[in-house]
DNA sequence: ACTATGTCCTGCGAGC
DNA sequence: TGCTCGCAGGACATAG
C-alpha cells in the first residue's frame, strides 16, 4: 500500500503521539511471525526502551529508541507496511481488528497496533539503518540523472527499484511520468535531459503534494490515527483506465511492466 | 552487473 | 446467492 507519503504520514503521526513514550512490552502473535529477526530478540529489543523520535526513511518507519538504564545501546525499530499494513496508536480496550499481528504496550497506557492483511510488511531491530537508494526528495538533479544511465529497462521499473531511488512505488512512479510526459515503457537510458528534468521536478511535486493531502488511500491505508488520505484525488493516471485524460480528454490506457499495472495517457506522453 | 519473472499472502469486486 | 478469476500502494529470490 504505502509508498513515500503514506509512510511519511504515518511516521509524523507516530512521532507526535509517541515520541517520549516508553515501550513497556510487545507481543507477537502471529504464526509465522511477519519478521526478519526471531520473534525473541525483536521483542528483547524493544522491551524498556524509549522511543526518542519517529521517522521515514525510503518506505520504512524508522522508531529511534533509547535504552532506559545505562548499559544497553541504542537501537531502531525498523517497520515496513507492505502492500496492506498500518501501524495505528489505539487504547487497550479498542477491539483488536483482524491480521493484528504485533502490539506494543506503551507506558502511557495506550498501544502501538501492527495490522496487516496480506502479512507483506516486515519488522526488524537493528543498530542503523541504512536505505538502499537516494531520498527522491533530497537527490540532486545530477545525481538523479546518473542513476538512469546505461539502464535497459523500462523507466517505469527503474523508477521503482528501490535501490536507486528509496521511496517511489507504482502510484507515485505512474503520476510522475505522466507530468513529465514521458511514457512508462521508455527506456530509462532513452530519457533526454530535458524529460529528465521534467521527471525529476514532476516527482517531487507529487510526492510533496501527497505528502501535504495526507498520501492515497485506495482501499487499505489509513495513517496512524485510522485516517485516510486524500491524493486519491489528484491523481491524474492512477487507476484511471479508459477514462479521459485531464489534459487532452484522450482515454488513459493501462500496461503491464514487470508485472505491475502502469497508466499512462498515450497522447500527453511520448 | 543488470534484467525479467515468479512467489509470497488475503480480500474484494466483476462477471457469470 | 455463490462461484471463479483477476487484481491489489512491495520486495525478494532465482535464473538467464
Amino acid at each position: 500500500m504505502p509508498e513515500l507519503p503514506e509512510v511519511e504520514t504515518v511516521a509524523r503521526g507516530l512521532n507526535q503521539r509517541v515520541a517520549g513514550d516508553v515501550i513497556e512490552s510487545v507481543w507477537l502473535g502471529s504464526k509465522p511471525e511477519p519478521l526478519k529477526s526471531p520473534a525473541r530478540e525483536i521483542a528483547a529489543a524493544l522491551q524498556s526502551k524509549k522511543i526518542a523520535r519517529v521517522r521515514r526513511s525510503g518506505k520504512h518507519i524508522v522508531f529511534d529508541l533509547e535504552p532506559l538504564a545505562n548499559g544497553s545501546s541504542s537501537v531502531q525499530w525498523i517497520v515496513h507496511l507492505g502492500m496492506t499494513g498500518s501501524m495505528l496508536v489505539s487504547t487497550p480496550e479498542a477491539d483488536r481488528e483482524k491480521h493484528t499481528h504485533a502490539i506494543a504496550q506503551l507506558a502511557s497506557g495506550r498501544e502501538l497496533r501492527f495490522v496487516d492483511p496480506r502479512r507483506f510488511g516486515r519488522l526488524s531491530v537493528i543498530e542503523k539503518f541504512s536505505p538502499p537508494g537516494a531520498e527522491p526528495l533530497d537527490i540532486s538533479f545530477e545525481d538523479f540523472a546518473k542513476l538512469f544511465r546505461g539502464r535497459k529497462t523500462p523507466i517505469k521499473s527503474a523508477l521503482l527499484n528501490q535501490k536507486l531511488l528509496s521511496g517511489v512505488g507504482n502510484i507515485y512512479a505512474d503520476e510522475a511520468l505522466f507530468r513529465a510526459g514521458v511514457r512508462p515503457r521508455r527506456r530509462a537510458s532513452s530519457l533526454t535531459r530535458d524529460e529528465l528534468r521534467g521527471l525529476y521536478s514532476g516527482l517531487k511535486r507529487v510526492l510533496t503534494q501527497a505528502i501535504k493531502l495526507g498520501g492515497s488511500s485506495i482501499s487499505d491505508y489509513v495513517d496512524s490515527n485510522g485516517d485516510e488520505g486524500f491524493f486519491q484525488l489528484k491523481h491524474r493516471v492512477y487507476g484511471r483506465e479508459g477514462k479521459v485524460c485531464l489534459v487532452c480528454k484522450a482515454p488513459i490506457k493501462r500496461i503491464v511492466i514487470g508485472g505491475r499495472s502502469s497508466h499512462y495517457c498515450p497522447k500527453c506522453q511520448k
